[in-house]
DNA sequence: CCGATATTTCAGTAAGTTCTGAAAATACGG
DNA sequence: CCGTATTTTCAGAACTTACTGAAATATCGG
């Protein structure tokens, strides 16, 4: 590996906590390299930035493809596919939190649904059932509020988050404006099971 | 393993997405029983139920007490370490981005500003510092917004989520209301940096 | 089609992780 | 303190994942 020191500091971390994001070393490097470099890449281009086999480059990009974290692309007059991030960075969250969520969360949400459809017999059953359904409730709940949010402009995403739990206040201020005064308002529904 | 069917298929559809969690199987069972179980476990509960040695549960049990999702409990007359889930899924949840956020975000968030600090040469070098100075802005504003958001009780927490993007209406609503019609605010100030 | 260039597949090996049983350490009641 | 109950540590075995080089496959210009 011969980068320019930033780059390679980067490139390296990459691929460090690769293992804790649940890819690879060299899946980590490759991204990085791609995510700083100006221009796409070739597969070449990767094996001697990184010096890692060739072989091992081929399959950090289809494992890299598989999660919709590159783009590829073609040059003209040359034969060689050619690999980039996107440029904008806020879908490269939506991307990576899409993706985590199918591979993380979606088979457990899909499990917690069957087994709550089966009958519970004994005590101990019907405790561990209640629990499920905590758990199944609160899936649905943060689900739910991903896939409204996954739909706003990236603008309307940026003013959101920039308020964080200012936006309490703004509710607050909602309910002191509209909600029946003394009234408890519907708020109660909201809470999944009984803590 | 011998375990009512229901509780079964849990435990060790916890075991198999241990991987994808950044755990192992049977920490992911050990935590999936301690998660369904009426009262805490002692080790041995578990070297039963899961059919594992001994040493592998206290190895487990000890990395769930690094991740503070199992609390130590003890029995009057009794020498042994018992252990339990939170009973409120929230803390549960809390508890677990938080532990994910040190792990996975922090080394990154500080390896960032680090290499921003750093003097960019070549253009190229430039160019990537810039792209780390995307990410750079954009973990900030997450981190900020999650800190934020963390400290809301857990019915305000829930309120929100289940308003999901309505709280985009109510915004507008308070735009409308609040500022000087014709006048832009101070919108654009959020976006990180020029995308 | 042919030959050259580019990519993928795959078997074998290297490296890393998980798990076990045995031994060591710890904690406690008497 | 001693003996016992309990937990932890650890070396090695079993298993899993990552990586390589070589061979196979695919693609394209001529």
């Amino acid at each position: 590996m011969n980068l320019p020191p930033l780059i390679q500091t980067f490139v390296l971390h990459f691929g460090e906590m690769g293992s804790r994001w649940g890819i690879n070393r060299t899946v980590g490097q490759i991204y990085a390299l791609l995510f700083l470099s100006r221009d796409p890449l070739n597969a070449d281009d990767i094996v001697e930035a990184l010096g890692v086999s060739r072989s091992n480059v081929s399959m950090g990009l289809k494992e890299l493809q598989a999660w919709n974290l590159v783009r590829l692309q073609h040059r003209p007059g040359d034969r060689r596919d050619y690999f980039a991030t996107p440029d904008d960075i806020w879908q490269i969250v939506r991307t990576l939190v899409d993706e985590r969520k199918k591979r993380e969360l979606d088979p457990t949400q899909t499990l917690l649904r069957e087994v709550l459809m089966q009958r519970a017999g004994t005590p101990e059953e019907r405790h561990a059932q209640e629990r499920m359904r905590e758990m199944h409730d609160l899936f649905e709940l943060l689900t739910g509020w991903y896939a409204d949010v996954q739909k706003l402009e990236t603008e309307r995403l940026i003013q959101l988050l920039t308020l964080g739990s200012k936006v309490q206040k703004i509710l607050e201020m909602k309910d002191r404006l509209f909600v029946v005064p003394g009234g408890r308002g519907k708020r109660r529904d909201a809470k999944p099971s009984e803590s």
